[in-house]
RNA sequence: GCCGACGUAGCUCAGUGGUUAGAGCACCCGCCUGUCGAGCGGGUGGUCGAGGGUUCGAUUCCCUUCGCCGGCGCCA
């Protein structure tokens, strides 16, 4: 090494020892006849002191520098208590600039916000400030985390292939052009699911796979075009040793990252439970302001609007106190979202009484009971959704994580994590046909599993998610291993036996020979890391992110080919087979 | 695909239908021996995202377009 210390881990302790530093000039201060640097390399930062001005004045931000000095206590009233190398400061005897460096394109500075386009143009300066770089040294030890808490357990981490066929999740595939082959292409896996189920089936028993997965859909702050899953699978299990494997991953996870002991067993809230209380199949529990389902209580009211299939309500705890422009704002919000509207009723903060633009049309009763029916009090507001069950929770849900927003109801410092349990297997697309809510491989549970033809809205699966802060950072389900309920499941789902032997033939093969009951869970681990650094973006916690549309604003991903490109990738040839639409 | 916000110096931002578009930081030069987001003085730096329109005159108003961010749709 060309040093003998990091910087910093410099303490007082090593004053009066010569040491050898490199690094990365981050501030200086020149003050003519004494100049200060602080030096910074990746343990962190020390400042050192140039007492023969001439050669320090030339020392730019972030040159690349070697230096050789004498480690000192600082002069009695000049330790700097913020810095944990404040004690000392390293008087400089000899410097080498290792590399210059140009004008920067903006400041490694912390206390400096800078466009996040920009950041991500020089992502290599962005790293080096020391939140971004936090970030990622975070995510390193999350993957050693998990790896740990795995391998004690025996599992096996085993790679899949990332050129592969089409896997049957509902996204949109990222395609690779074969050369070889023109007019076939490979699929990026969305998923290594079905690769993982083969290895059950291969008595692999316990894998697990820090997996990278890709689906061609839009970008949200919390979605990339690719990201990475914590992929796990096991034979010979119930839904139960997959939530205690979970429990264990995440509980280490959070012990070590983030200084919190995890409660476990977490709560456990079925699917149907957790729309109907929270509007959401990934609850925010770190506050409470539940919905009310009023569609009884409604019954037989005038009021058109509330004459539906489902009237629900959340309140808004002091909500009353909104001006007209604030309720008025929660008119275009819902809007925004596809809704109508959202009607409300505030609560004289004095008298509780009942008013706003909807009460004129509810009945005294209705009015005077409305506040003990929502346990709701004077000066809070009401809001209301009606009409289908499932749109109308989803508009309460989202207007009750705006609530929680605007009223100031989410402790920052908590955490709330749940599982999700008893999801259903199957929904109504919106030309009448079934599909499966997870995948087609998903198990209904024992108590569906003869019969989950008689009513395919209501069976349930062995499907589970965790969720934590109302971010869903994991998922999975037991899956199918009997032919005969595969059959089924297809045939509700429309696929004919030629289609699916023409996807999955493959794996279908495969559970001809004695496939074990398995299952597994996967965790979403851009967002896994995302919540536990504290941050509200995905792309924070990921080296190099793209942007919006897919673009990389550092290498400029992706270009045009070339013609020559085009021809030997053979993009245009046309496949031997039509292939159905 | 849809909705909303934003786009002015390298960075972060202010500003205006009318003379030469500003500030802080960065950069360059100088001063300065105890700073720690050092300080002080001077200087360089602008296609006001792009195109079109209205106007005597547009960075400012209008339209289109591009980029970016957030959301909806989409993504089990």
């Amino acid at each position: 090494m060309i040093r003998t210390h990091q910087a910093g881990t410099l303490r007082a302790e090593h004053a009066g020892q010569t040491v050898t530093l490199a690094g990365w000039v981050a501030r200086r201060r020149d003050h003519g006849g004494v100049t200060f640097i602080d030096l910074r390399d990746g343990s962190g930062v020390v400042q050192i002191v140039f007492r023969s001005t001439e050669e320090a004045h030339a020392l730019r931000n972030e040159f690349c520098v070697k230096v050789t000095g004498t480690v000192g206590a600082r002069p009695e009233g000049n330790e700097n208590p913020e810095l944990p190398t404040g004690a000392i400061e390293v008087t400089v005897t000899d410097l080498e600039v290792l590399s210059e460096a140009a004008p920067l394109p903006f400041p490694i500075d912390e206390h400096v916000t800078v466009g996040e386009e920009a950041r991500l143009r020089h992502r290599y300066l962005d790293l080096r400030r020391d939140t971004q770089a936090r970030y990622i040294k975070l995510r390193s030890r999350a993957n050693a985390i998990a790896r740990e808490v795995l391998g004690e357990r025996e599992f096996l981490e085993i790679e899949t292939p990332t050129l592969t066929r089409s896997t049957p999740e509902g996204a949109r595939d990222f395609l690779v052009p074969v050369r070889l082959q023109p007019g076939s292409w490979y699929a990026l896996p969305q998923s290594p699911q079905l690769f993982k189920q083969l290895l059950m089936v291969a008595g692999m028993e316990r894998y697990y796979q820090i997996a990278r997965c890709y689906r061609d859909e839009d970008f949200r702050a919390d979605r990339q075009p690719e990201f990475t899953q914590l992929d796990i699978e096991m034979s010979f299990v119930t839904q139960d040793d997959i939530i205690e494997l979970g429990e264990a991953i995440v509980g280490a996870l959070w012990k070590e990252l983030a200084g919190y002991e995890l409660q476990a067993p977490l709560p456990r809230i079925t699917y149907h439970e957790a729309m109907d209380r929270y509007g959401s199949d990934k609850p925010d529990l770190r506050y409470s302001v539940e919905l009310k389902d009023l569609t009884a209580y409604f019954a037989g009211t005038d009021f058109r609007v509330f004459q539906a299939d489902y009237v629900g309500a959340v309140v808004m705890p002091g909500g009353a106190a909104q001006t007209r422009k604030e309720l008025d704002g929660w008119q275009d919000w819902a809007k925004a979202r596809g809704a109508r509207g959202l009607a409300y009723v505030v609560l004289d903060a004095e008298t509780g009484e009942a008013r706003g633009p909807v009460a004129k049309n509810l009945s005294e009763a209705h009015l005077t009971g409305l506040a003990d029916a929502v346990g709701a009090k004077p000066g809070d507001a009401v809001f209301f959704a009606a009409g289908a069950r499932h749109a109308s929770q989803e508009l309460l849900g989202a207007a009750r994580i705006e609530i929680a927003k605007r009223a100031n109801l989410i402790d920052e410092s908590a955490w709330a994590f749940c599982w999700i349990v008893d999801a259903p297997m199957f929904e109504k697309t919106d030309d009448g046909a079934w599909t499966a809510v997870h995948h087609p491989f998903t198990s209904p549970n024992e108590e569906w599993l003869d019969r989950f033809e008689e009513a395919p809205d209501k069976a349930l699966a062995y499907a589970y998610d965790i969720v934590c802060n109302g971010n869903e950072i994991g998922g999975g389900s037991i899956r199918i291993h009997r032919g005969d309920v595969q059959r089924r499941v297809f045939t509700l789902l429309g696929i004919t036996e030629a289609e699916a032997k023409d996807k999955f033939g493959f794996l279908l093969d495969a559970f001809q020979y004695g496939p074990p009951p398995h299952g597994g869970i996967a965790f979403g681990w851009d967002r896994v890391c995302m919540v536990i650094a504290g941050t509200d973006s995905i792309r924070d916690v990921i080296a190099f992110p793209k942007s919006g549309n897919g673009f990389d604003p550092l290498t400029g991903a992706p270009t045009p080919i070339t013609g020559q490109q085009r021809k030997e990738a053979g993009v245009d040839a046309k496949p031997k087979e039509a292939v159905k639409a």
